[in-house]
DNA sequence: ATCGATAATTTGTTCGAACATCCTTGCGAT
DNA sequence: ATCGCAAGGATGTTCGAACAAATTATCGAT
């Protein structure tokens, strides 16, 4: 049975700063096994340590995280809202599925609202949010993009920082439904990207391409120059959902040939 | 085999419609305790008959709800990524509450997606959503708005009327992403409507224009107008929207009952 | 051998009780 | 009288077992 379930155990508190969507502002050690076990989902759906459609059984996952049924209900109810898992009455939980008209409805919808939020952002950030923003761009540039998809903590710290320099970006939106949307769409989004990273060809042009315009978004943005910031910063999103279809096909075509597990 | 990667996603608003998936005796098995209640506290939860700020207690929903507190906790978990109900780590669970920044935020962003959604109906309706369209809008003008609040039943109608119509509005859009958060903001504001209700004037002069224009933007979507649609469809907002801050103001004023503002 | 029905097993659902934490109350000291 | 602290009650959390539904396996008939 492949490992999908023995993923990192410390009990260290959630640094939900992976996520865009916010999960719990006040950090007291309100921590409950159901936050834990959800927080902890979470990582390994979006990761996908879950693989789509993959069933999600109570004493499977009982057994693999090490807490009972009664926590996972709980974690399992809020993913079903979260729309990172599918429930079906007497017939358990599943991952949610990806489909291609997803990502592409995912994505379009992404880029637009990314791209409002951060028109807001601009026309409202102040100081703080233009250092956020440089702070999180030379982390993220400071972060050697993982050569190997097996090294799963690179892979996440990368993602994170990643995570964390786009949400920098549009935080200073004064619209909290909007930067929650964002953040869906985001997290579902690396989804798609993670699912597929593994037959990436890491062309070094793209790199260098998407580095870039990190750094132009985010000069831009702090130049207060809206549209050619959102100008990039489409251009950014347009650029990673095609390098996702484009293997989203490859995985897809490989898999539905292959043995199914 | 079709692998999990061809599956569609269906995100489904079958759960805020308020009425088509009720206890319907003796058809659908595939309930359980947990997806009834979610779906009975959701729809209180909306209508108000749940407090913002409220405390859910387990034992007083258990005895007010005729079922264990397995489901309750499952229903609440879910309703908490809804944004309905705010959870803190032993703490229990709280109705989410009501602010003016809250009813701003979520005003202007349900404007421009449910316009953004219009937009993309009126370019991909067929004639199904032009029929479904006026027949939502006949069962709208057919249903008379309760002069008296008191009448639960006939405000649930109305308001389940109502959803329904806009929700045929945008139906044809084809982004279910979108279609998604449309529903979300528009439960989140029926929440505050119905929270004000009790002092809505009932001014024969605002109802009428209500009614013209959901007439107005209806024949405009179907005139494939776009501009004229959504431009109604700002205002007929717009209109609510101010409606309900006023009287919002004057509710929280009269209960001042501490809620952040 | 295929089909259908039924038995056996697995899996999801719900409840009740044990446990931990939070909040209130009551007591005593300053 | 106020504050601090401890005891008690209320409430939230988690587990294990009983229960119900669904899936798989088994068997007999055509």
């Amino acid at each position: 049975m492949p490992s999908a379930y023995d993923q990192g155990t410390s009990l260290s508190r959630a640094e939900s700063a992976v996520s865009l969507s916010s999960v719990a502002p006040g950090d007291d050690d309100a921590t409950t096994l159901g936050i834990e076990i959800y927080a902890r989902l979470r990582r390994d759906l979006i990761a996908g340590h879950l693989k789509p459609g993959e069933r999600l059984r109570f004493r499977q996952l009982s057994a693999a995280y090490g807490v009972g049924i009664a926590p996972l209900r709980e974690a399992l109810s809020r993913l079903v809202s979260d729309q990172l898992v599918r429930f079906e009455g007497h017939r358990g939980y599943t991952v949610a599925p990806l489909s291609l008209s997803d990502l592409h409805d995912l994505c379009a919808l992404r880029t637009e609202l990314s791209c409002n939020a951060l028109r807001r952002a601009i026309a409202r950030g102040d100081e703080d949010w233009e250092a956020e923003i440089l702070a999180a761009l030379h982390r993220l540039e400071r972060t050697p993009l993982p050569h190997s998809v097996e090294d799963r903590k690179a892979v996440d710290e990368w993602e994170q920082r990643h995570d964390r320099f786009h949400y920098s970006l549009i935080a200073a939106c004064d619209s909290p439904w909007l930067l929650h949307f964002c953040g869906a769409l985001s997290d579902h989004f690396q989804r798609y990207r993670r699912a597929v990273i593994v037959v990436t060809s890491s062309s070094e042009a793209l790199l260098k391409r998407v580095r870039e315009q990190h750094r132009t978004v985010a000069e831009a943005a702090i130049a207060r120059d809206a549209e050619r910031a959102t100008a990039v910063l489409a251009e950014h999103f347009q650029g990673s959902v095609e390098v996702v279809i484009r293997n989203y096909e490859e995985v897809s075509r490989s898999l539905s040939a292959g043995n199914g597990d």
